[in-house]
DNA sequence: CGATCTAACGACGATCCCTG
DNA sequence: CAGGGATCGTCGTTAGATCG
């Protein structure tokens, strides 16, 4: 039985398999996880309960980097740095994984229901133990996962229009079809720059300015927000909101910010201007 | 020699599937 | 088709190595 630190070569078998048996989960495709665990014992010579374990890391990796994880391995942390490292090169020889369209899941019906969960902000309160969000953010700070995010259009306008869907029927939902139509996709029909994406309205009829932030990542998943983004919060203060809509690949769920933001999130500037004197 | 890090076992409930 | 043995899936905790 070897023991000691997984190498290289381990790591690489096992985040390859656990992708595979993930692309299956993803798909909706039955497999069997102790059939997976069986084969790879033979190509690495741990224990069951080893590989089990570590594929419960590699879930709190991918916890990190804000994507999917299997649902049956829960994220275990205090994973080592060369197990990160074997999921990066993963990704790398796999671009095709983040490019993937969202929603790619088999559409089961219940799926469409327009109107979105939303729930309370991620608080000082539900914290998870510090440790682990420091190796949450680790990971998410070396990958550059906000700016992932951010350059991924497709989610992006994924996500958009699943909020304007919502917006729409909750304002139906309280019978205020008259509203309901005069929901506007902003960034779509005008194009960026507004510092808001949907112009929608509270059910007294006060203007709603939705900025929408999607990730398939957990609830903390850092995000990036533009200095005009900010100043537009800060001017019409009492109707913008941020709309952060996470796990979106997988079942949508959703938070509201409202300015002022840093009372919620600590702010930190990702790009420095330079200008010739 | 204590603090910190890392690997990983075994119990147990759920589910499957075979047999009578 | 009911009972029960086999397999699957989940998850919390702890011993040992390493380092300073």
């Amino acid at each position: 039985m070897s023991n000691g630190p997984w190498t290289d070569e381990e790591n690489d078998l096992i985040v390859a398999d656990y992708f595979a048996m993930l692309a299956d989960d993803i798909a909706g495709r039955p497999y069997n996880k102790a059939e997976h665990n069986r084969q790879l014992q033979e190509r690495i010579d741990r224990t069951r309960t080893s590989i089990e374990f570590k594929h419960q890391n590699i879930s709190a990796v991918l916890k990190g980097l804000g994507e999917d994880w299997i649902p049956g391995y829960k994220p275990a942390f205090n994973f080592q740095m060369t197990l990160v490292d074997a999921v990066a090169r993963w990704l790398a020889f796999h671009p095709d994984w983040l490019g993937r369209m969202p929603g790619m899941r088999p559409v089961t019906g219940l799926q469409e229901a327009a109107q979105l969960w939303i729930g309370p902000p991620p608080t000082l309160s539900n914290q998870p133990p510090p440790q682990e969000l420091e190796q949450m953010l680790h990971i998410a700070r070396k990958f550059d996962v906000a700016g992932r995010d951010e350059r991924n259009r497709a989610l992006g306008r994924a996500g958009e229009k699943r909020v304007l869907a919502h917006e729409r029927a909750s304002l139906q939902a309280v019978g205020r079809e008259d509203l309901a139509r005069k929901v506007r996709w902003v960034s779509e029909e005008d194009g960026d720059g507004a510092g808001y994406d949907i112009e929608s309205f509270a059910p007294d009829g006060r203007s709603r300015l939705i900025e929408v932030k999607t990730t398939n990542g957990w609830e903390r998943t850092p995000f990036l927000i533009t200095r005009n983004e900010l100043v537009v919060a800060e001017e019409r203060r009492s109707e913008w909101c941020l709309f952060r809509l996470w796990n979106f690949s997988r079942e949508p769920k959703a938070f509201e910010l409202h300015p002022p933001l840093d009372a919620h999130v600590a702010l930190t500037a990702t790009t420095f201007q330079a200008s010739f004197q």
